[in-house]
DNA sequence: TTAACTGTATCAATAACTGTTACAAAATAA
DNA sequence: TTATTTTGTAACAGTTATTGATACAGTTAA
């Protein structure tokens, strides 16, 4: 399978949306910045859009534009918009309820999956969309 | 496809081993526990064994054992032998050089990965396969 | 009324993961 | 020496997530 990039073609699409934050910017135009499909980057401006992070406008002269400024938008909504969330995933197969390890092992590993996911998000909460786009504009 | 689930099987895995320090337990016993085919128990144990967290025997009282003693194996060192090691993925395809975005958003994106990955790491580095056990022992 | 957009359904291709069978290699015990 | 038990690993099927592509309905502005 190929990976789950669309937490990293988020935060360039609403890079570019911030960069060209006076006008409704076409799917067509964001995709050949990613080197994708228009239908790629409105599948995700979808996710986007439910998270209330962009607003789109259909028809002719239609296009995506920022619902917040950048200095709004927090790395961690951008993340939780478009991923699972889980860093790992538990067992597939219910673990033998017969063995002391077994039938104790899947509550501990769920607290500790919390607990990373949290760790993860809290890290990305430290950053917002405004923080990237003074890092691109340093060089 | 399936989710990775190897670092929780991981985990389970360890744990059973042990609890069974004084033996060399099987593939076969451990499946039962985790409710799955030995063969995914001996391909998972194949990484164990190669970060130096288990060793095995082969032929008849064959079987596995801890390479050290769970106070010493940190929950770090059991993710980096199991996992790729990243929470999300860049790019699938190189963004237009053309763009000033696309130009440089890559490398961004690539340190906040890496800033991210190390993140859980050194999360995962606070707990050791002791810690969890202890839990355990608390139900 | 036409043209240019978005939104979304659908499908193919790819790739990763689990689970399974099969069997070689090794080690022990008889 | 031989039979048995076990690991190690190759190979393959089934499942599922993801990307990318085509198609087209619906909407809006000119």
């Amino acid at each position: 399978m190929a990976a789950n990039s669309q937490f990293a073609t988020a935060v360039h699409v609403l890079t570019i949306l911030a960069k060209n934050s006076e006008e409704r910017v076409k799917s067509d135009y964001i995709a050949g910045s990613v080197n994708t499909n228009p239908v790629v980057i409105r599948r995700l401006l979808s996710s986007l859009q439910e998270a209330n992070l962009v607003e789109s406008q259909v028809g002719v002269a239609g296009g995506t534009f920022l619902a917040k400024r950048p200095k709004d938008i927090r790395l961690s909504e951008i993340y939780k918009a478009v991923s699972c969330g889980e860093v790992f995933a538990l067992h597939p197969n219910k673990p033998d309820e017969n063995c002391p390890v077994g039938k104790n092992i899947a509550a501990i590993l769920c607290a500790l999956q919390k607990e990373i996911d949290k760790t993860v998000e809290e890290k990305l909460n430290q950053y917002t969309l405004r923080d990237l786009i003074e890092k691109i504009e340093e060089n």
